[in-house]
RNA sequence: GGUGGGGUGCGAGAGUGGCCGAUUCGGCGCGCCUGGAGAGCGCGUAGGCGGGUAACACCGCCUCGUGGGUUCAAAUCCCACCCCCACCGCCA
């Protein structure tokens, strides 16, 4: 949770990150309010506690009438914690809620703006092809090549959903596997997620005191919901603990499939996979002392560029304005991949450092020799499937409407080179 | 889904209404001892919150899976839930 002894001591700091965050600076005097009622309630209830804990010392060796009577006089100050305990409870879960409304602080670099046209391009990297035909996109590409079948999955599941068939498969397991051994050679542990998990996991690691139901599927009659990426399940994996400071920085690569419920988001990007409800994911998520995670975040971006880089395919990194980045993240970078169906670059990695935000609401901590502390955590996408197999199958068709496979895949796609018409698979 | 057993500190494990935030053992840290190590001996080893302080110190409150209840007083009694283990049923 939000450090309040932040928000107390320097409340005009606090102010000016939600306000670059472009969420409502009130927040601050809100948490305040209720801290100022909270503490004053707290003070009668322990002076209380304090006598009855005295007065049970006395009572346990008092016999008699003087037992009698020492018992008399504490029924009235138990009747008295009776009706303060309600209301200082009541006032906890009020300030517990107002500090899980605040996001994350920005980092000084991110920065100003509210909207993704004010996110600052860094570098690019590679030329968007050349053709010498007109390019389809993806979704007509896959679908002559009968990989992608996106009306068949509307008819059993509705929009946003997808078959992926034949090359496609092979395509998508050929991109994990890339994935996963440039992260196993990194040193990353693999890590197979539950992909249901409790409420509170999810909020802890994506914020607000409320589930967010406009991206998460809820699992009626169970207190589950869907994980929208392994980073929530990654993160609540040792939420609760105490860390020895020497197995830092934990470094793990976790594969899931991901759901998204994208309520809000009708009639955007509704073409073909860019935006599904569905996708398979490999994420890379570290959790470092809080001293090293500026670093660990831009060696997470490296790698990130590393597999673009292995794949061949043109992309720029983009640093996200204030206003857009997600309430956990301190900073994010965006990686952008050339897109010849949309002739833009369109996201297809993040790379975000949440600083302790997650490690205080989950209660990850580390033990060290000056006692224990918050760690950092940190996400990075290796390859979200969907919007990777669009970059590919865009950036590599041919002329012939085939699709010529990136040589770093070809080891993974059992000798198939070009993706044609009409192969059995 | 059913029946039974169980969740205590870094780990093991005691404690069944009051001087129990918690015996003991192990681990870890420090010291003594040693040429050095081991053994042995001694000391110390949770977190959160509030008050207080320049910062310490210090004082108080809370935490024995979680949340309620009974009681002057709960690790201990009652209720609900979560999780783990065993067996039965079902099943990839």
């Amino acid at each position: 949770m939000f450090d309040l002894k932040l928000v107390r001591d320097n409340p005009e700091f606090v102010r000016a990150g939600i306000r670059k965050k472009h969420r409502d600076p009130a927040l601050v005097d809100a948490a305040l309010d209720i801290d100022r009622r909270r503490r004053e309630l707290l003070q009668d209830v322990e002076r209380y506690r304090a006598d009855q804990n005295r007065a049970s010392g006395e009572i346990a060796r008092l016999q008699g009438p003087e037992k009698a009577d020492r018992i008399a006089q504490m029924r009235e100050v138990a009747a008295r914690l009776k009706a303060l305990e309600p209301m200082l409870k009541e006032v906890d879960a009020e300030l517990t809620r107002a500090l899980l409304e605040f996001p994350n602080l920005p980092h000084e670099s991110v920065p100003p703006g509210n909207d993704e046209r004010e996110n600052v391009p860094l570098r690019y990297w590679g030329e968007p092809p050349q053709f010498q035909f007109q390019p389809l996109d993806h979704l007509d590409l896959g679908t002559r090549l009968d990989i992608i079948d996106v009306e068949r999955a509307a008819k059993v599941s509705g929009a946003r959903f997808y078959y992926l068939r034949g090359a496609g498969v092979l395509l998508e397991q050929a991109l994990m596997r890339l994935g996963m051994d440039m992260l196993v050679a990194e040193g990353f542990t693999p890590v197979i997620t539950p992909f249901a998990v409790r409420p509170e996991i999810i909020i802890g690691a994506w914020g607000g005191a409320d589930l967010d139901v406009q991206q998460v599927y809820q699992l009626e009659g169970e207190r589950l919901a869907l994980i929208g990426t392994s980073e929530q399940s990654l993160a609540g994996m040792y939420s609760d603990e105490t860390l020895d400071e020497h197995r830092l920085p934990l470094r793990l690569a976790g594969i899931s499939w991901n759901f998204r419920r994208e309520a809000g988001s009708y009639g955007r990007d509704v073409r073909g996979l860019y935006r599904v409800h569905q996708f398979d994911k490999l994420e890379m998520f570290s959790i470092t002392a809080p001293e090293t995670s500026w670093d660990e975040h831009e060696y997470l971006v490296s790698l990130e560029e590393r597999i673009l880089q292995r794949l061949g395919l043109p992309y720029r990194v983009v640093a996200i304005c204030g206003g857009d980045t997600s309430a956990p993240s301190a900073k994010t970078y965006d990686l952008e991949t050339w897109m010849p169906g949309r002739e833009a670059y369109g996201e297809t990695q993040s790379c975000s450092n949440c600083t302790d935000f997650q490690a205080r609401r989950l209660g990850i901590r580390v033990r060290r020799s000056g006692g224990t502390v918050y760690p950092h955590t940190l996400n990075g996408t290796a390859i979200a499937t969907s919007r990777a197999l669009i970059a590919v199958l865009e950036n590599y068709q041919q002329g012939d409407g085939t699709v010529r496979v990136p040589e770093a895949l070809v080891p993974y796609m059992n000798g198939l080179r070009v993706i044609g018409v009409g192969r059995r698979l």
